[in-house]
RNA sequence: UCCUGAAUAGCUCAGCCGGUUAGAGCAUCUGACUGUUAAUCAGAGGGUCGCUGGUUCGAGUCCAGCUUCAGGAGCCA
């Protein structure tokens, strides 16, 4: 038996006539006699043809939709259509069985809400293998990047004692039996006899840690899972998210915006050089679906040019003062079209105002700057105007903000000035004010929502179809 | 959590104003055909109409509650 080739390789190799061996799971068997085979290296199937009459059977019985082959054969230039090269089986091994009674894939369309209630086996369908191909280059070169330039990947702890960020709901992380909860004397939880002596939970965020290690190795950035206990139910929020969050010494908020639009042009070139395939077909399944819908809410790009459009183009950076005043001025808005009208300096923009801004008025991605500080984390650094801090969000079309950050403030009564205004608990957070204490510096950081970015670039429209298997409320199946 | 909508065969869906034995396409099975491209043709099997209760002579259909799902909003990445 020859060596095992990958159905990519071998589609991507022009020799015919030597024998191969094939591994893979059979979308269809057609005729009796044709079995499209996949082995997630590529969407593309290979042909192999079989010897029907010359073939016992009862094997040709057990060749079902997702069933696992091995199959030996010739390659020979294909006499169909639809492709270049058939397999002329000579030698078929069934190594897994699929009973077609059973198996819930079968070879026409599903739906998404369906494929999600059986995620443990969508990878085999063209989707989600397309998905789940951009998901993995997209990952890698987030680390190509940043290695790149010099950036040290640091691992910030999943369990973090202190809930002081604010940035969310909680998981608490316990060994308690549920059942006996030791208590005080006054009624209250005793964290002294839980594993960590203290209240833990699994982290909002690694930000206050990147911190640390950026205030010596200069240039760090984490790339791990996030846990938000928020009661979301929303397309674009999980409870078990991916995020990277670079921080960087030295760096002001013009080097942050800076670093974070070269990293998202980066990645999405990568993806659109490494993955042009499995993009394409996500485009032509966009395109599909938007047939379903009204004209008027078709996009006016496919995801290929969309995509390259946000390679080609400057993101549009301004402050929220500025985007205030835009949105005053908008149609929308005097027409009363908004939900929540824009009136005055202050208030936090809502999800409608940002896709104006987005979508209709500047039709490209967004950077928004200089927030009010009252509706911004207590570690950003505040402007000289006493009013706004130097915050900067990302908004990408059809996902919202996509990116989260800001310049840090690193002048320490600044710092705890606004922590008391806030109420954070200062004493808890000692450790990171001690980076205010000896060789502050300026310097800058954010968050990248990665499933978001993948969202973006494989144009699909749910972020539970973006991830392996999703956690949301009420769901964590698999 | 709030708003809107949905839940009928393995999947996608139809089922009118409450009325006999709940339908279609695809899938599956059986047979035919054999260079097919989600093969085709003929036939067959397949249902606790999401759950609980109510109204009614009679409920897939009307009402209430619950569960789950989808879309939008909030929280955010």
């Amino acid at each position: 038996m020859s060596k095992r080739i990958k159905i990519k390789a071998l589609l991507e190799s022009n020799e015919t006539n030597i024998d191969v061996t094939v591994k893979g799971w059979v979308r269809t068997f057609r005729n009796n006699q044709f079995i499209a085979l996949n082995d997630g290296s590529t969407n593309n199937n290979v042909q192999v043809v079989v010897d029907f009459e010359n073939t016992d059977a009862a094997l040709l019985k057990r060749i079902t939709t997702g069933a696992a082959l091995s199959i030996t054969g010739t390659v020979v230039e294909s006499i169909g259509k639809g492709q270049k090269i058939d397999i002329k089986a000579k030698e078929i091994e069934i190594l897994g069985d699929s009973d077609p009674e059973k198996y819930p894939l079968q070879p026409k369309k599903h739906s998404l809400e369906f494929l999600r209630e059986i995620a443990h086996l969508r990878f085999r369908t063209n989707t989600f293998g397309a998905i789940f191909r951009v998901r993995n280059s997209l990952s890698f070169a987030i680390h190509k990047f940043f290695q790149e330039r010099g950036f040290v990947y640091l691992h910030t702890p999943v369990i973090t004692a202190s809930d002081a960020e604010g940035a969310g709901e909680t998981f608490h992380v316990t060994n308690f039996d549920l059942d006996n909860i030791p208590r005080t004397d006054t009624n209250e939880i005793d964290y002294k006899q839980d594993f960590f002596g203290k209240a833990t939970n699994l982290t909002v965020s690694g930000q206050l840690e990147g911190e640390l290690g950026a205030m010596a190795l200069s240039d760090i950035y984490t790339f791990g899972p996030t846990f938000r206990a928020e009661n979301s139910n929303t397309t674009r929020h999980l409870a078990e998210f991916w995020m990277i969050e670079p921080e960087m010494a030295f760096y002001d908020l013009d080097d942050n915006m800076d670093l974070a639009e070269g990293l998202l042009k980066y990645v999405i070139k990568y993806a659109l050089d490494n993955n042009r395939e499995d993009i394409e077909f996500l485009t032509q399944r966009l395109q599909e679906e938007e047939k379903q819908k009204p004209q008027n809410e078709r996009s006016e790009m496919s995801l290929l040019e969309k995509l390259q459009f946000c390679l080609d183009n400057d993101f549009v950076r301004l402050t929220y003062t500025e985007a205030i005043d835009i949105l005053k001025d908008s149609t929308p808005n005097k027409k009363k079209k908004f939900q929540y009208l824009v009136e005055g300096w202050g208030t936090d923009l809502q999800s409608e105002h940002e896709r104006y801004l987005v979508e209709k008025h500047f039709k490209k991605p967004v950077i928004l700057t200089d927030y009010p500080k009252e509706i911004k984390a207590f570690y950003m650094r505040q402007n000289d105007d006493g009013k706004t801090v130097r915050a900067m969000d990302i908004l990408f079309p059809g996902i919202g903000e996509i990116v989260g950050g800001s310049q840090r403030e690193e002048r320490l009564e600044k710092l705890e000035q606004r922590m008391d205004e806030m109420g954070i608990p200062k004493d808890e957070l000692w450790w990171y004010l001690d980076t205010r204490r000896f060789g502050a510096c300026p310097h800058a950081g954010f968050g990248l929502g990665f499933e978001r970015l993948v969202l973006f670039v494989t144009g699909m429209g749910n972020i539970r179809d973006v991830i392996p298997f999703p956690r949301f409320p009420k769901n964590a199946e698999f």
